[in-house]
RNA sequence: GCGAAAGUGGCGGAAUUGGCAGACGCGCUGGACUUAGGAUCCAGUGGCCCAAAGCCGUGUGGGUUCGAGUCCCACCUUUCGCACCA
């Protein structure tokens, strides 16, 4: 009987998903356990290399069911965005229509991947069963101040005509179209993540389950910086500026001072200076720079021709304005450094304005500008902190700068606030109206949810098309019922996806968000799965939002995720011609070994995996030739999770080979008449020994995510068997495999006579005693010289060892009379005798 | 520029605390079975060498140690993240 992967796995899956074995009531007793893969966007249809997440997680979601735990493993979908809006101006199908089509083409993927998830808690954000509760949580936050309308400088995509958060400017590029970001003034919602930013900062030591990269970027991201405001008197405004500086110990060499073009005050400090309109122009400029544009063009800078008095040398020092200087950190105002701190110093030779150095290196080196942030530097000519290392001079000109009443030590942070407002179509609409009367009112929260309208028109110019609509758009306004307008703008789909995890539990509970008992029993969830890509966004978010519910008195845990596994992505090699389009790899023909499609040469790159490099593997065709199984444990196996991995054909074949052989034995096994032969029972030493090791090696690598090396102790141990089969030992290996290749394992445990599912059944325990080898080797080292082996009977403990050395008459001689320095004893391996 | 991670056969990758480098798999070579093989099975496969013995081998150069892929120092390369954040 032949191994015929498509012809059982159909069979399976329809009887896992019949007997409902993935479904769990929240409200019942047991070992409770949440996994959670991070819930997709509804693009359409998945490759191979989407798998990867999903696969890794239902393995694990297998394993901790065979473990006995109560494990809820729920899906939804991240189902607002553009690419839905898109494909409704380029074909005319209505998002929801795209979106629901997807779904269900992605559900039927899952499914034929052999993924147990718990459909009955399904949840689309595009519903407004789901996305009700958005707009809730978006009035709770206004309620408490942390939603608020503000007009910022913005980035603004002019091709998707949509303002982007920062986290979606990458590189100064829009992250969806690549199109170049400008600034706009723009009046838009916020979300107040900044007041949390010490929080978020100081709950990343918690996360000890948390990659160290992803915390790291978070730290990055939230940039908290110590420092102090410090005030310059200004004569010509008759008050004083504020700066930041991180380095107040080298206030002594502040030899100028530089304003973001922005700075409130600099209308007033140019408004009677002879070329005012050639600065006004430059700063107009500077302003609509994109960041980009703005890093590009180099430092520039005006000179206002006012002066400030530097508060400790009593000097004073000429304003400039710079367009290296933020407006939106700090004070958009720094005391120039230039000895110390290489953009100042940049600036000043630019200018020719003085540098004077105030720090001396413990090196001896005087190269200008150096920062020493350590030991390493010492303060010179600095009045009363002279002589200081730079750790105390900072310390104590803080205290001098705060008993002068001139300022104090601060926390800055580079996180900004969440601009969550998007003119688009498809998301949440943001529940406020604005009334002449009455100004900004918020939806009262019984007229929830404020349903986005179906039938608007999809152009894809001008703007939003919600905004065109006006049965949405006109309201009576809540508190004086005159003629009032909708806000038009959606929610960013980041909104979304920062609390999703909260509603799986309750999912259809149309009385409130989520039933905070319940939520508090199963969350944090214990293991969150996702790509790296969301370190940053997702996540902060995520963290964000759960503080805010937990400071509602609605949770009882800060942090929403207690183990974080980000999975490396799959890449295939693409082909790329010379305008740099992605070319078919069905149109590249081979000539010398270089590829071409006809007489245009192309180059090969090695690439993520992804539609729009035409790299995809589709797993249609896979899975038709070698089943659902084999893909997944040659996914497992390609590589660590973690890390990058490259998908080959080829390989495919060594994961079905093993499954084949798998396949045989279990046949062969039960087959009792054609193979009296074989001993079915009991396994022999070795094959036992090799099986408790077996269980061993692969309930640690599953627990540490160690799915390659897993599979190839599965290899091994199969191997191991092939030699001497044994039903006992058989058994086991399939316990083993069935998290990863769970249609086979499944077939062939009903084949050997057993009526319960596999996935039901215990996971196997190793027993420590039985993994030990018989006999160990001893390699005897004299003066660093190998003298010779000896084998000696396990468990050897150290007298033993000695003994059989010490008996063996050719080494014994070597040894008698000289000193032991170290033995070394591990099971399994070599062992070495040191000896003086 | 700053920060982080990583460099091991033709390829993906193994290797608790330093202890037989290259597990497992792909590919390749030879064989078996076949009308056939892009199926299956068996054997071999780091390099030098006809072979054995032997020698050399974990990015480069030093060091510690009886012993280094692993620890320390310097350098090179690659990948990722941030990028005028005062």
């Amino acid at each position: 009987m032949q191994y015929r992967p498509t012809e059982i796995e159909p069979k399976w899956q329809q009887r896992w998903a019949e007997a409902r074995v993935a479904e769990i009531d929240v409200t019942a007793s047991g070992q409770k356990l949440y996994m959670l893969n991070m819930f997709p966007y509804p693009s359409g249809d998945l490759h191979v290399g989407h798998g990867r997440n999903y696969i890794l997680g239902d393995a694990v979601y297998r394993y901790f069911r065979m473990q006995g735990r109560a494990a809820l493993n729920p899906m939804g979908w991240d189902a607002f965005g553009l690419p839905a809006e898109n494909a409704a101006i380029k074909r005319g199908t209505h998002p929801r229509v795209w979106t629901l089509g997807n779904i269900e083409r992605m559900k039927k993927q899952f499914a034929r991947w052999g993924i147990l998830y718990d459909w009955s808690k399904e949840i689309a954000s595009c519903e407004p069963e789901y996305y009700k509760w958005n707009q809730w949580l978006f009035l709770q936050l206004y309620k408490r101040g942390l939603a608020y309308r503000g007009t910022a400088p913005v980035n603004w995509c002019p091709q998707d005509q949509t303002v982007l958060a920062n986290e979606q400017v990458i590189d100064g590029r829009c992250d969806r179209c690549g199109a170049l970001v400008e600034q706009r003034e723009l009046s838009q919602w916020f979300f107040k993540i900044t007041e949390y930013a010490d929080r978020l900062d100081a709950g990343l030591d918690t996360l000890e389950h948390w990659p160290e990269k992803v915390k790291l970027m978070q730290r990055n991201w939230i940039g908290r910086s110590l420092g102090a405001d410090v005030d310059f008197h200004v004569p010509a405004l008759g008050k004083p500026v504020r700066v930041f500086t991180t380095r107040p110990d080298t206030i002594f060499g502040a030899t100028f001072m530089v304003l973001a073009p922005e700075h409130p005050d600099v209308p007033v400090l140019i408004a009677d200076h002879p070329d005012r309109e050639e600065i006004e122009r430059w700063i107009t400029v500077v302003r609509n720079h994109s960041a980009l544009e703005r890093q590009e063009a180099g430092k520039e800078g005006r000179f206002t021709g006012k002066t400030a008095i530097n508060p400790f040398t009593e000097e004073e020092i000429p304003i400039w304005l710079g367009n290296f200087v933020l407006p939106q950190y700090g004070t958009g105002a720094l005391m120039a450094v230039p000895a110390h701190d290489e953009r100042d110093f940049e600036f000043a030779k630019q200018y020719d304005l003085p540098i004077r150095a105030v720090i001396r290196l413990t090196t001896g080196d005087t190269t200008l500008p150096f920062t020493a942030k350590d030991d390493t530097g010492i303060a010179i000519d600095s009045g009363p902190i002279t002589g200081l290392t730079v750790p105390k001079a900072i310390e104590r000109i803080i205290q001098i700068i705060e008993e002068r009443g001139l300022g104090k030590g601060t926390v800055r942070y580079r996180l900004r606030d969440w601009l969550i407002s998007r003119q688009r179509y498809w998301g949440t609409p943001i529940p406020m109206i604005y009334c002449e009367k009455c100004g900004l009112v918020p939806v009262p929260e019984e007229q929830l949810p404020v349903t986005l309208p179906l039938d608007v028109p999809f152009t894809g110019r001008e703007g939003n098309p919600l905004a065109k609509h006006d049965a949405f758009v006109n309201v009576a306004c809540p508190q004086c019922n005159a003629p009032a307008k909708r806000e038009t703008d959606t929610m960013d789909t980041f909104v979304d996806s920062s609390w999703y995890f909260l509603r799986f539990i309750t999912p259809r509970d149309d009385q409130k968000i989520f039933d905070p008992v319940l939520v508090n029993r199963w969350l944090p969830v214990d293991q969150y799965i996702g790509g790296i890509e969301h370190a940053i966004l997702h996540l902060l978010y995520a963290r964000f939002i759960t503080r805010t519910l937990h400071d509602m008195g609605l949770l009882t845990f800060e942090e929403p995720f207690t183990r974080l596994f980000n999975q490396g992505v799959i890449t295939k090699e693409g082909f790329k011609n010379a305008h740099g389009s992605w070319v078919a790899p069905a149109e590249v023909q081979w000539r010398d070994g270089k590829p071409y499609r006809g007489d245009d040469p192309l180059t090969a790159e090695i690439t993520k995996m992804s539609k729009s490099r035409l790299n995809v593997v589709p797993p249609d065709e896979l899975i038709a030739r070698y089943g659902a199984d084999t893909e997944r444990v040659y996914t497992l196996f390609i590589a660590p999770p973690e890390k990058e991995a490259a998908w080959s054909d080829d390989g495919v074949v060594g994961a079905f080979r093993f499954l084949g052989r798998v396949w045989n034995m279990g046949v062969a096994l039960s087959e009792t008449a054609a193979n009296l032969t074989i001993d079915k029972q009991a396994p022999t030493a070795n094959v036992t020994r090799k099986m408790h090791q077996t269980i061993d090696a692969v309930t640690s690598r599953i627990e540490r995510f160690e799915f390659n090396t897993a599979i190839s102790a599965l290899m091994e141990f199969s191997n191991a068997l092939a030699d001497a089969p044994s039903r006992g030992a058989y058994e086991a290996l399939l316990k083993l495999l069935h998290p990863f290749a769970p249609h086979i394992t499944e077939e062939l445990w009903a084949m050997l006579g057993h009526d319960d599912l596999l996935l039901t059944s215990p996971w196997p325990v190793a027993d420590p005693a039985l993994m030990q080898e018989d006999t160990v080797v001893i390699a005897v080292q004299v003066n660093g010289k190998l003298r010779g082996q000896v084998e000696v009977a396990a468990p050897a403990v150290e007298e033993k060892v000695f003994e059989a050395v010490a008996g063996n008459e050719k080494i014994g001689a070597w040894i008698s009379g000289k000193e032991i320095v170290k033995r070394i004893y591990v099971p399994g391996k070599l062992v070495n005798l040191v000896i003086k």
